[in-house]
DNA sequence: GAATGTATGTTAATTTTGTAACATATTTTG
DNA sequence: CAAAATATGTTACAAAATTAACATACATTC
């Protein structure tokens, strides 16, 4: 009896995710069993609650050796990987934008990033960290020929409404929005802010 | 009768630190008064979350006009505000660090970036958007110098946990981290993960 | 081979969070 | 000046999530 993705509560996939690079640096650590009080520490959260998130995906570990790293990863990446990969446009080649594809890589599970935009012609035409930059006019035909569903905003501010409407319009369903603005988007298209001083804000306050 | 921080849910203050940002985003828009439901969509969250929120913190609107951007703006900073300024380090000056430190910029409310280090020397001695650039090896005794108690971390992931002991170790009570592994800290260091790559497959589950 | 200790799997309870509904107050309009 | 419409403030309700507790199973040790 499988149980289906849409019975996980979207907390428990979040977390999913999270268990699933942290079985990659134990696996890189050459970690066989992990136990979920271990699994916890890591992720920040309680032994029990390890316990029911992967009772909830029915996995089954051993009561005295813990998880297996490798089936549990195995298990963890058929239940996240079911769903057709995502292809990712990234727009604003600046610092930020730049320093962004650098870091993810270009070999995220599930996610691959196919094309970079920006309206500066300096930047356009070079490949960034292997991903080629096209000039933001060609936004609309280039999304549409690739396929892209996703998008990361590396914009200014004041760009990122109308860039974010653009790739809504040719059917983008998903923002990485790095602009410290709200966007203001047709339902349906899921929306998600990282806003780098508002984190460093929120850190503030829980350390007084 | 004053409600005191303590008593106020975290979800709540975290939300309250979005309902700023927001709130500084209308009044560049010259927005005199808002209502719970404009607030809301803004958040992403419903009007009866708003509401609740601001009954919380105790604060009254107008039941025709809804709240004053100005009286509730300055209610909202007068509650956040109340904990000293936090001082912040950044370790790491590649490509994401340079980055954030122009991203950010230097006018956070209550937060200000006093200086950033890297291994490199070549990046040392430089001011990157009006941050110095320390080498790595002056880490703890710059730190004391300044006062620091909040870190950011854009290193890569192999320097990520000696780096943030040794910051744990002189004093800093706070972590945003940029490297995609876990940090194994004391407790009462508090750890915030930005896992960019980790975002986007979140984003890709939710669109399915 | 039995007993013991430990970690799991599951159920129950608590806590927290979010939602809905309704009475109140205020402004505007007739 | 009264009435109507609308959004607030509050209370009660519902749902979800986290935590705790306990029985079960497995490996190790004596």
């Amino acid at each position: 009896m499988k149980r289906a993705k849409a019975d996980i509560p979207l907390k428990t996939m979040e977390r999913l995710v999270t268990y699933r690079r942290l079985l990659q640096y134990l696996t890189s650590e050459g970690r066989v069993f992990v136990f979920s009080h271990e699994l916890a520490k890591l992720a920040n959260n309680t032994a029990a609650q390890v316990r029911r998130d992967l009772m909830i995906i029915g996995h089954h570990g051993s009561p005295t050796r813990g998880y297996s790293v490798r089936l549990l990863t195995a298990h963890v990446d058929r239940l996240l990987a079911d769903h057709q990969p995502s292809r990712v446009a990234l727009v604003g080649a600046g610092n930020l934008g730049r320093a962004i594809l650098a870091h993810v890589g270009f070999q995220l599970p599930g996610v691959t990033i196919l094309a970079a935009f920006d309206s500066d012609e300096e930047r356009t035409g070079r490949v960034i960290a292997g991903v080629r930059c096209y000039p933001v006019r060609e936004l609309e035909s280039r999304v549409v020929e690739l396929g892209i569903n996703l998008g990361i905003l590396a914009v200014p501010a004041t760009e990122a409404q109308e860039i974010a409407e653009r790739l809504a319009a040719v059917g983008v369903v998903g923002i990485l929005n790095f602009a410290p603005v709200p966007l203001r988007l047709p339902n349906g298209v899921v929306v998600d802010e990282i806003d780098i001083g508002m984190k460093l804000e929120r850190i503030a306050l829980c350390c007084q």
